[in-house]
DNA sequence: TTGACACGTAAGCAATTGCTTACCAATATG
DNA sequence: CATATTGGTAAGCAATTGCTTACGTGTCAA
């Protein structure tokens, strides 16, 4: 359904700081752009990706635009790295390093 | 110690396609190349980003330059999503958006 | 030794990214 | 009402990305 591939939308450092930021709650754009003191028009482009992505969603409330996280996507990042979690543990890597046949 | 971001490295679709490539062995360009049907020089770099992102290791045999798989970086990533978990979570994602007051 | 193969890498180039400045609409405040 | 605040977004532009073509090096095979 995202318009916007989830690993793009989190290789840039801001967006996942962004996506940090977002955890303790919904805010207004105003509010994430000063705490990276990052200008608005910059972050307000970040969150459009991240929309695009489906990571946040928006509200809008007075003049104000709330946004919240929705990670949900991230799930799917989270299934692919899963499937190296064998390679990443030490008892693993050595078996498969003597199978190989390398020093 | 990696001289590039690992969320950067796995960005790109054809970056993952070949760790995916590499879980089943150490591979040369030239079978990675053709298993995708992408050029060599392609090819060629980005495994130097994966390279550079210590994702992968090289070994020269002869002509042929084998690609070994080294996921450890990918342990990062993988830190980082998890602190996300609880909110993918459907009875997590119900409690917050309960307390949240909204809907 | 000669030719073919495997590979890295530089140069060139189109497409994308990520910022800024500038502008506009909508809302709150006096 | 007039003015300030909040925010989206277009335009411009430098930097980066990702491919191709071209070339050089090292290795195997005849």
């Amino acid at each position: 359904m995202p318009s916007l591939d989830v690993y793009q939308a989190i290789a840039h450092p801001a967006r996942r700081e962004l996506l940090d930021a977002l955890r303790g709650g919904e805010q207004p754009v105003r509010m994430l752009a000063d705490r990276f003191d990052s200008s608005r028009p910059a972050t307000s482009q970040h969150l459009r990706l991240l929309l695009d992505a489906g990571l946040v969603s928006e509200r809008r409330v007075g003049r104000e635009n709330l946004y919240r996280l929705t990670p949900a996507p991230l799930a799917e990042v989270n299934t692919w790295i899963s499937t190296y979690e064998e390679f990443w543990s030490n008892r693993m890597r050595s078996l498969r390093d003597l199978l190989d046949g390398e020093e």
